[in-house]
RNA sequence: GGCCCCUUGGUCAAGUGGUUAAGACACCGCCCUUUCACGGCGGUAACAGGGGUUCGAAUCCCCUAGGGGUCACCA
């Protein structure tokens, strides 16, 4: 039999990391099992409703490369895939399961309800449906209905007995009939609840291997019930468990550390993203942990599932991140950056790859471009007490001496690039018979303001110019001069 | 609270009865070096606790603790 797994989301406006991680271990079960991957949309929750909401869902699978075989948006034989344009056939298989047994008509009021569970809860023990409804004629329903009241259909569950389910990560889980609650299968609004709806669509999506979050771990067997009392085939299941930000913490859509669209915005690269979520709670049972989509498909493994939650760590998906930029080439990175320094620099007689070949192995994230070539447009406000540094052993005034001999060489460079302004500098700093660090840091401290900076002094003399770069030295030089008097 | 699940360094994790308990991020140190990075080398750091079973337990069983999930006409 064809693997076939899906992705059901419901659209709430935005992707989740960690339901970007279902949608991408989803997608890698099927792939690596050669099988399919269906997207369908899960909106029967009509309060919830979100304007544009499935349009993120696809943009996101779209950009993470996800593809999927069947879906709204391009349909499929099992169509359609969105549920709430399934509603009949929700209706038509309620109706049958009632037929079966495996459900009944109920028309407690909410009040009833209410009641009861407020008892519950003094009481101190877990709601569940008393059954008030469980057992009315065929007549008396039939009466009911006619009589325009309101109705949902419950699942019916013996209240003896156990139910057994497997789970590819969790095992074997056993669990009391009689601890399990009568849950709505249609609301009475006539549509269906998620515990019925995605029943019934599994089955006839022919769905081989449900994903999900192991939040559904505790109401499995009530779908183990459901697929029996239909006489359908039970899916194998993969629960998931969660993605935390810290112990005890869930990711926050507040802390803008929750969603694709965060970290993408942020900087983070797709790929960078979509390798660290890979890593969140699977392993390839080696060391192994550069992968590209299409090497997933091909190591991905159920067993290599983790079953204890995964704290997200940004630190090594930073970290990650900075790797996949390293991998590429200048070129490309020069790309990526581009937008990032059109919004620091506005002169426009930088060379950007110049740049680029400085901030390729320094940069992480690309958001952090901007602050660090901040220097390029104007210097910054700095303290003269930037030019003392112990390691290179230089204070205000040999700082002040090595920049002033700097300035005159410099000035009678012709060829400014960074051949030759190596050259002239060196020959200086032999001159003087001293340490690199005592002429190049003055300088980078002058022409940048900064303490860190991309590249060395050499780099940035090229970088800004020979006329910027001497306003600037002349700059450092008056300042030191005042501090030294 | 009932039921279910989980527990290897700060984090992700390998490990499935016999290992000096991998590796990666982070952290620290050294080297490289004109700063910062990159790169190279090295270091600190873990089987939640307690009982069993066994010649032998991170691995199997029980208890305790901590954490998570669930208990909706939400998914």
């Amino acid at each position: 039999m064809k693997v076939r797994t899906r992705f059901a989301p419901s659209p709430t406006g935005y992707m989740h990391i960690g339901n970007l991680r279902t949608a991408l271990y989803t997608y890698l079960i099927a792939r690596s099992m050669g099988g399919q991957f269906i997207l369908r949309i899960e909106d029967t929750d009509q309060e919830r409703y979100v304007e544009g909401a499935i349009d993120v869902i696809y943009k996101t699978l779209k950009m993470v490369g996800l593809e999927y075989d069947e879906g709204p948006d391009i349909g499929g034989p099992y169509g359609p895939y969105v549920q709430s344009q399934r509603k009949e056939i929700y209706q038509e298989y309620a109706r049958k399961l009632v037929e079966l047994g495996g459900a009944y008509y109920c028309f407690c009021p909410k009040e009833r309800l209410d009641a009861l569970r407020e008892e519950c809860q003094k009481k101190n023990i877990p709601f569940k449906y008393d059954g008030h409804c469980k057992n009315l004629s065929a007549q008396e329903v039939e009466e009911k209905i006619r009589n325009g009241e309101k109705y949902v259909i419950r699942q019916r569950i013996p209240s003896t007995g156990t139910t057994t389910f497997h789970d590819e990560v969790f095992g074997t889980i056993t669990v009391e009939n009689s601890t399990l609650d009568e849950g709505v299968l249609l609301k009475s609004d006539g549509l269906p609840t998620y515990n019925f709806a995605n029943v019934v669509d599994d089955s006839l999506m022919r769905i081989t291997h449900v994903v999900r979050g192991s939040e559904y771990l505790s109401s499995t067997p009530k779908y183990n019930l459901l697929y029996q009392a239909f006489g359908w085939d039970i899916p194998t299941y993969i629960h998931l468990p969660p993605v935390m930000k810290e112990a005890g913490k869930k990711l926050s859509k507040r802390e803008g550390d929750a969603s694709f669209e965060d970290f993408y915005n942020k900087g983070y690269l797709v790929e960078a993203i979509v390798n660290y979520v890979a890593l969140l709670g699977w392993s390839p049972g080696d060391d192994r942990e550069f992968f590209t989509l299409d090497e997933l498909k091909k190591v991905f493994s159920i067993s290599g599932l983790s079953k204890a939650p995964a704290i997200f760590d940004v630190n090594k998906l930073r970290w990650m991140n900075g790797e996949y930029i390293r991998k590429k080439s200048v070129e490309e990175f020069n790309q990526l950056a581009l937008p990032y320094y059109r919004e620091s620099v506005k002169t426009d007689n930088i060379d950007f790859m110049k740049l680029s070949r400085l901030l390729h192995t320094r940069v992480e994230i690309l958001s952090e471009i901007p602050e660090s070539i901040d220097f390029i447009d104007e210097l910054p406000e700095y303290d003269v007490a930037m030019y003392i540094h112990k390691k290179m052993k230089t204070n205000l005034e040999n700082s002040l001496e090595h920049l002033k001999k700097s300035c005159e060489v410099l000035e009678k460079l012709e060829q400014w690039n960074e051949e030759r302004i190596n050259e002239v500098l060196k020959e200086l700093i032999q001159k003087l018979g001293v340490k690199n660090g005592q002429v190049l840091w003055p300088i980078r401290t002058a022409i940048s303001g900064k303490q860190f900076t991309p590249g060395g002094a050499i780099e940035l003399l090229d970088l800004l110019g020979k006329e910027e770069s001497l306003r600037r030295i002349r700059i450092g030089i008056e300042k030191l001069e005042k501090a030294n008097t």
